[in-house]
DNA sequence: GTCAAATATAAAATCGATATTTTTACGTCC
DNA sequence: GGACGTAAAAATATCGATTTTATATTTGAC
């Protein structure tokens, strides 16, 4: 996810860029396969071209976007297979994290997870589903599950854990915006929250490796109707 | 691994540095925590400031570096809690490619197998074990593990197993140089060779998990011979 | 003698301009 | 009419210089 020292975060205008488009990319507002024209960002933010390039080469490295040598930057195509691909891999590496994160989770831990599942909760309970709180509900929705397993020991597995949670929101986007919804995330959800905070590992990751296989299906799903039109 | 559109590889300035830099880092020749000041680079490449930057930061996406704002980039330091994990989640990375690789592989796969099994195998039941031959051999032993899983079908799976393979020989260069080799690699590499080419997953996955938690553990070991230097 | 503020130095980050390369548009030839 | 090659335009990649920021040093007061 290309994290940075945090005390030198924000500072320069490089990082700031590189945070504004790596939003804007995962958000959907820079759809795929996009062109990244220099000019165009320059404009669009107000910035050179050096802190541009720095930034967009650190997002070639969390693979948001392609660099093609001599031919410029462009927002990272997407396909029904790498959606695959990419889900798979986050149930693989968040199914470890969160055993390893349960047994380990302190108090802390578990007043982070009781705070994030509230929020969450009443958004997903509450009765304006609509688009325009599909912000808010990613936002929260990432919360939590960064929540449930904050507590896992391994830096390196919270850091690939994130890039490819990312990556799969990026897709649940895509294809949220054209499909209802459809499952009951949320039901999903408070049975996660409870095997966590009762500690029962099992059923925890049981339950997270079901949810994350679900969305991966329906993401294939709406590139598959996609495909029909 | 920050991989890039072939077409273009080479091409640019900044892929050279970055692909420069990154072999300095991770064979050792830029030791943890060095100080990258770019007019030292400058001069001991004989480049300009943008296109190392580019590189640097693309390296920093890599983890080789590190990029602290406005105080500059330095070379990633290393640690026995680091080696730990990454140890870990190779061996779950590496373990699943694996799996997915031994019943996908055709006779291209069975002949890259077979060539590159046998190049490793040379040098190591060779004479010249000394550490001149450590190049060689890390390239030699990549280019095996590599064919082992080169029939996956996840290009994602393959990357972040890739990204970490090269974590984890920066750390066994590291270790190397201060320590004689302990255990008879070249049986475990007989072993996972024969597993693999009889297609026997279980055995095949077996093995390498040993294989690279013996691995992690030399490591491991190496930096507690030193603290207590 | 020590600490703190002010200054000097070194390095990083950024900008504006230039050189290369790619893409597009056009005209010519077959 | 289409294909090929060439010229103009656009965009990228890179350089050199400037500005900003951090670090080291000096100076002065207590």
């Amino acid at each position: 996810m290309n994290t940075i020292d945090l005390d030198g975060s924000e500072k320069t205008i490089s990082e700031r860029a590189y945070r504004m488009i790596r939003k804007e990319i995962v958000s959907g507002d820079l759809p795929p396969e996009t062109k990244l024209k220099i000019d165009m960002l320059r404009q669009r933010y107000g910035l050179g071209a050096a802190p541009l390039r720095e930034a967009l080469s650190r997002l070639a490295g969390d693979r948001l976007v392609v660099l093609k040598g001599q031919r410029g930057f462009v927002v990272a195509p997407i396909s029904a297979r790498e959606a695959t691909e990419i889900g798979e891999l986050r149930k693989l590496l968040e199914v470890e994290a969160l055993r390893a994160s349960i047994p380990a989770g302190d108090t802390a831990w578990e007043e982070r997870l009781i705070m994030t599942y509230h929020r969450l909760s009443r958004l997903e309970t509450g009765e304006n589903q609509g688009i325009d709180a599909l912000d808010d509900w990613e936002g929260l929705n990432s919360a939590f599950h960064d929540a449930t397993v904050s507590a896992c020991p391994s830096e390196w597995m919270l850091r690939l854990r994130g890039e490819l949670f990312s990556q799969h929101e990026r897709y649940r986007r895509f294809s949220r915006v054209k499909s209802v919804r459809e499952r009951a995330i949320h039901d999903e959800h408070e049975a996660l929250f409870e095997a966590a905070l009762a500690r029962d590992v099992d059923k925890a990751t049981e339950i997270i490796g079901m949810h994350i296989e679900r969305t991966t299906r329906a993401v294939v799903r709406a590139f598959e109707r996609d495909e029909t039109d």
